[in-house]
DNA sequence: GAAAATATTTGAACCGGTACAAAGACGTCA
DNA sequence: TGACGTCTTTGTACCGGTTCAAATATTTTC
């Protein structure tokens, strides 16, 4: 193995500073067009071909790459196999592309993770779901730009979410609209392993809700437009479960969940489930005991995997941009400036999960 | 903007040597535990919050991460959207994943690309498709390690591909055991732009076609099971076209060449079709001309994008191992060692576009 | 033709770490 | 007590470039 030759080598053949080479290969017009030529002359002949970036990178350049944390325990290959982030990443790419920079995907789950993000050789980060607010933490020690997804994690990070607020304002206006009087939720919880909880009447529901503020936006969502027809969110009915992925069959415990919210909350006609897991294990379970969606029981979810629509019926769900989620993001990073806030719009997408109550 | 705290300053807060500060981050068990202690102390209170990668890199470290360059002309999104890539590196990222590495998309088209490669601050490449054959020369200038797709580079470059010969061996025989005995093939050109080319009878035909290597082990597969019946290559007619995706409803030129194939060869009762678009091209053309598929004539290809499955009818193909080659290549690269050549084998999938032929 | 303006080239100081041999500290054994 | 082996710590030389002010050439200008 010989020993790689380097810009020096170059410099001393062609008989010139190590500055004037160095600029040859970086900003050739700065030097003489002979001299230039001797230099090239000089690289050809001892094989070099261009400067090592890694020499480039530590002398204040730019890595040229931003880099995507992946969530959850899956690592890197959960970008290339889950509907979510390969649109979401679809929608990083394209402004890598157009500024010409690399992607670069963090390897490492759980807590390598945040080694992960400290060694990484890139420019700018994005934590790519809520699942990484932990994450926060680490990447604000490292010295280079983020954005956390999802999170509103204050004026002084970077983010990009939806309205979930709205989103769910959308969905519950959906049902109200139809004629739905008698609501069920089943809500999300964040934690692996947590059996569902059942939340009968209670006071101030959506503060005491124990999961993330984007649920808790969804929740106050539902109550606000509930609240417009006179019925309070304190009265109906919650399961919280932590859902798992829709990609497994089993639905994690989102399918227990959906068990104990149609055994607590029989009179409901119309439920509203906060996660797309949430809202399949809905439909799964209503199948089991017979109960005919949309006509006994209409279903609206958030979020739209594939599966949704594929889904018999066809589900009635509130539509991420999700692509334009991973634009937003990659934008923020490349445009620079100081820490934004971007709140993206969702669409309720009516299929056929829903429809006007039996009555 | 404060200037960052580095390795150096710590160490002189702390009142130690730059060399025992660094050895406190990578190599703890070296430093006396009550030194160690006062060094983390002095990071903590400076706000330092472990080694730069970049400086590390440059001493001699590795990047740890293996880069891939996106085929074709989309860049880095193609790696999203394109559902070979997709399956492609979700093989390379289990191998990531199961080393640590990261996963770096390489950015640019074009001649942007062999730019993006030498930047790319990665321990390895991965050209990942057989139109980045221009790319291999770069590849070899740059310091790294690499791998190419789908070509033989020959021993001193390594490799992974899918066994050609075999693959088309067996979607002749399928054929051939139908009962087939006048066969037309549609080909691939792989030259963007070029009007679709008619082979009537020709010696040697295998030898003289247009195409890459590939190509041309394709074709003598096939030729080696027609002459089992006593059938020359030579008398098969063959047109060869530029595919273009088979994500684009057009299919490129593949239409064009799918109806010169199907107006100079009318006798045939079965295609081998040699790519995904030009088998969907195949298909498209007959259905325009009211040719049943596979009464009238059978239909059989390579490549399994999952257009062909949803196909009317679904289309008999030869599919290859896609997630293993990602896996494969990734492989290479991380165990390093000699370079190797790793040729997978591929599997006839019969669908419903072949049948025996009517007669 | 000399001063002034402009274009090139260069030396030296970084960029932020790691590696290794040599030096120093400490304990052990004869 | 002195030679010797083991642990720690340190000085120094890289890793492979970029940058910038100062030095040197080359043109312009008058």
């Amino acid at each position: 193995m010989t020993k790689p030759v380097k810009l020096s080598d170059v410099a001393k053949a062609a008989g010139v500073s190590k500055a004037t080479a160095s600029n040859v290969f970086s900003w050739p017009e700065r030097v003489r067009p002979e001299l230039r030529e001797r230099v090239m002359a000089a690289a050809r002949s001892l094989g070099y071909s261009g400067p090592d970036p890694k020499g480039r990178l530590l002398s204040g350049g730019k890595a040229n790459a931003i880099g995507v944390v992946p969530p959850g325990a899956f690592g890197i290959t959960i970008a290339f196999r889950h509907p979510y982030m390969r649109d979401f990443l679809a929608g990083v790419s394209d402004l890598c592309e157009e500024y010409g920079a690399g992607l670069y995907l963090v390897s490492g789950i759980e807590d390598q993770k945040a080694r992960g993000i400290r060694n990484a050789l890139v420019d700018g980060f994005i934590l790519s779901s809520i699942e990484d607010v932990d994450l926060i933490e680490p990447a604000m020690r490292s010295r280079v730009r983020f954005v956390v997804m999802d999170v509103d994690g204050g004026p002084d990070i970077s983010s990009v979410r939806i309205d979930d607020r709205d989103a769910a304002r959308q969905a519950a206006q959906h049902l109200v609209d139809l004629g739905h009087r008698r609501f069920a939720i089943l809500s999300v919880l964040r934690q692996s392993g947590r059996a569902p909880i059942f939340h009968g009447p209670a006071e101030t529901r959506h503060q005491l809700i124990a999961g993330y503020p984007n649920d808790r936006d969804r929740l106050s969502g539902i109550a606000e437009v509930l609240a417009g027809i006179g019925i309070s969110i304190n009265d109906v009915p919650i399961v919280e479960v932590f859902g798992g992925s829709a990609d497994v069959a089993s639905f994690g415990g989102a399918a227990e969940g959906a068990a104990m919210l149609l055994d607590n909350a029989p009179e409901a006609t119309a439920v509203l489930a906060m996660g797309d897991t949430q809202e399949l294990a809905i439909l799964a379970e209503a199948r089991r005991r017979n109960i005919a969606v949309p006509y006994d029981l209409s279903v609206d979810g958030f979020d739209d995997p594939p599966q949704l629509a594929l889904a018999d019926p066809p589900l009635t769900t509130i539509v991420q941009p999700t692509v334009e989620k991973g634009r937003a993001a990659a934008r923020i990073l490349f445009e620079g400036g100081p820490p934004r806030q971007v709140v993206l719009p969702v669409k309720l997408v009516v299929r056929s999960s829903t429809a006007p109550p039996r009555t």
